[in-house]
This record gives C-alpha cells, structure tokens and sequence, in this order.
DNA sequence: AAGCTAATAGTGGAAAACCCCTATATGTCT
DNA sequence: AGACATATAGGGGTTTTCCACTATTAGCTT
C-alpha cells in the first residue's frame, strides 16, 4: 500500500485527486494540506511515502521551497509536483528542488497512478510537454545552476514589475529610487540569465510573483 | 436526475469533479468538454441541465464567451462559472454574460453540488469572497456597466503586452507595424477605461490575458 | 581587518515607449 | 450611400527604459 499525502489549495481539486486515486487499490490517501506549511507539518506527522505537491499554492512557501523542506527533514519521502504550467522554468526549478516526479494537471488519470507507483520504486517521472531531449539537458545542467534565489527586496522588485508598474512608479511605492530599481532589475536578470524584460515577466508570472 | 456537462481544459480535475459528483444520486455527469468550442457543442448535442463551466480554458474561446453563446442558443441551460479567482473583475463579467452560479476551485465538495441544485432550482448562486453588500452593488450595476469586450486582435496583443513583450516584439510576432500596436494599446486602454500600463497589465492578469 | 552581500544611487547615451494627432483600406450594418 | 468598427501605419515630441559603468553604506562572516 502507497501512502500518499495530497497537497493543493483548491479543496475541489484536491477531493478530486483523493477520489480519483480511490480507484486504485495499492494507493492510500492519509493526508491533505492547503498550502506549504501545512504541507510540511502532516508530512511529518504522517510519514507518507509519496506526496503529490502543488506547485502554486499560497501563503509565501510555495511548492518548490515546500519540497527542499520537506526534502532536508524526511530524505526518503518522494515527491511529485503537480502543475498546470510546462514551462522550461517550472521544470528546472522541479529539477533543482530534487523532486521525483513533475506531471501536469491536464495529463489523463491514469498517470498520475503511473507516477505514484514509479517514484514509489525509487525512479524518476517527469511527464512534461517538452522534448526528451531538451529535458535530459535540463538534468544534465542541474549541478551547474546557482541557487538563483532572489533577496527580498528583488522578489518585490519582481513582483511590482510583473504587475506592469513603471521604474518610477516602484521607486515611489518603496520610497527609494529609480536607478535603484533599475540596479535591481538588471540584478535579477543576471543572477536568473534572463536577457529581456519579457523572459523576466514570464519567470515572474511563471513563479506565482503577482 | 440533474444532467452536467464539466468544462475544464485539465483532465485530472475534471476528472476530480466528475467523481466527487458521483456521490450524489440525483446529478449524472453526461459529458466533459475541454475547451470553449468543445463546450459548446457538447452542449448543443448533450442538453445538459447545468454546465459546469471553468473560466480560463485554452484556444481564445474563454469561458465568459463561451457561456454567452450557449446561453444565446439555449437559454434554459444554467451555468456555474468555476475559478480559483474572486476578483471583483471576474465576478463582474460572470454577472454580465449571465452565469447562473459562480464558485471558487477552493470551496468544499459540498458547495459544488449545492450550487449545482441551487441554479437547476432557477436560482442564483455566487458563493464568492466578497461581501454581500458588494455582491449586490455589481448586480444591480449588471445593466450600467458598458460591454468593454475586446476584439481578437486587441486580445492579442493584451496577451502579449502581459506576457512582456515590447511593442517591436509583438509587431515582430504579428507582422504589423509597432505603429499598430500601439495604437491597440491605446484603444484598448480607451475601451477599458484603463489610464496607465499598470492597470492595463493587472486588469489582463486578472482576466486570464497569459 | 578584510571580504562579501544587499541596498542604495548616480552618469550618460541609445533605444523604446508613450501620447496626440492624422490617414487609409476593408469590412458590416442600416 | 453613409456611418461605424477594425486593422493598419506614420509624424513628432516627451518621457521612460535599458545598459554599462562607478560608488557608498550597512551588516554580516571569517
């Protein structure tokens, strides 16, 4: 029997996973949880063997930072993200965060049983809509990427960006200036090689920074 | 029995709701769309009682359009708009095209067949997260607010201006002039009421312009 | 004390966006 | 035929970005 946690924030969705995986007889559902640290706090008290992981879900701590947590304190739980975004972004970042499995929310039923049982047997289940080729130089590279994580300050940077405010604008939010805001733009470019405004809007939308 | 067509372009909840509509002997899911022109023929041919509708299906055709065509050509047909967003934007245009229900993807199991009962019963049901006093004051505005309904192109290059592209960017994508998208923005600000590029990027991030 | 990172802010020039106009061709509707 | 909507494109001027630098301060770490 497959011990699995599911971790969503839309109750709906989630029901549906937990009813849908009812249907088969070697999986077990023992837990849900709405949001990060939820999702940390059962997958200690419950020791699942496989959490289904949702990639976007709220309360700062999404999916991903979720995932190292939970990868850091419980090393032989396997999780799985679920999303509904196959963008090169999301798999990397799936890829950096170790997680065994990444499978979209539009893939039929019967994969989502089919990545339960395979990252059950210790093997890896990343059905995304990319070429193969394409995903064997993302693995290859996982080393080589930094850890590309954005400050504080960028992450609003970020966001206020996103949501299409202009330089000045931001600087007046933040009570600084517009050439700071500029430093820190470019700074995010480089630390995530981006190299224009629509890949850094796309990370941005593709990493819930709204 | 009530009759339900489920729309939502993602199989695995779709699947999900299909099953948690399984526990209730009265509702009997006769079929599943997956996009707006999908829905509209499975309608036509099922007849269902209640669609199911989700907002933000792929291939142009959004789920506000889509219910407005169906509800053109069979009126006695009632929808329940389903989406993760409580954005007044979002529940402003389900009251304009009509929608007999609204509920969010994080509401219970049981809010779902509530609604479903509710709207075949011929009544309303917006289970949102909003205030009654504000729910009340967008349907008595039903009639006053003006249609605001962009055309194909102007989606267009609202998708592309969210996404980040610069305008050369976009008349690169579409062949025209930048000149011309330009002057879209521009009519597309005008038509929405909008007086900057912030607003114009927030009201197509909240209407699903990705 | 030296080194590092984060946050701040500047210069200066090239590129792009923004704004307010005008203008044309092609449709559809009345 | 005339009015209107849509898509196209340009002129010209102002504002803003973008880019590649330099620079300072504060707070850590070793």
């Amino acid at each position: 029997m497959i011990r699995v946690l599911v971790v969503d924030d839309h109750v709906l969705i989630r029901k549906g996973i937990v009813l849908l995986l009812e249907n088969y007889k070697d999986v077990q559902v023992v837990g849900e949880a709405g949001d990060g640290a939820e999702a940390i706090t059962q997958a200690i008290s419950l020791n699942p063997d496989v959490i289904l992981m949702d990639v976007s879900i709220p309360n700062g701590l999404d999916g991903f930072t979720a995932t190292q947590e939970i990868h850091k304190q419980m090393p032989n739980v396997k999780i799985i993200m679920l999303t509904m975004h196959n963008e090169v972004a999301y798999i990397q970042k799936a890829i950096a965060v170790e997680a065994h499995g990444y499978i979209l929310k539009n893939s039929q039923g019967g994969v989502l049983y089919e990545a339960i049982r395979t990252v059950y047997s210790g093997r890896i289940y990343y059905n995304v809509g990319i070429p193969q080729e394409q995903l064997n130089k993302l693995f290859e590279h996982k080393g080589h990427e930094e850890q590309c994580i954005l400050t504080v300050r960028e992450q609003e940077i970020m966001r206020l960006t996103v949501l299409g405010y202009t330089n000045v604008q931001i600087a007046g939010q933040l009570y600084i200036s517009s050439k700071t805001v500029e430093n820190h733009k470019s700074n995010i470019m480089q630390k995530l090689d981006l190299s224009n405004k629509a890949e850094l809007i796309q990370y941005g939308l593709a990493n819930n920074y709204m």
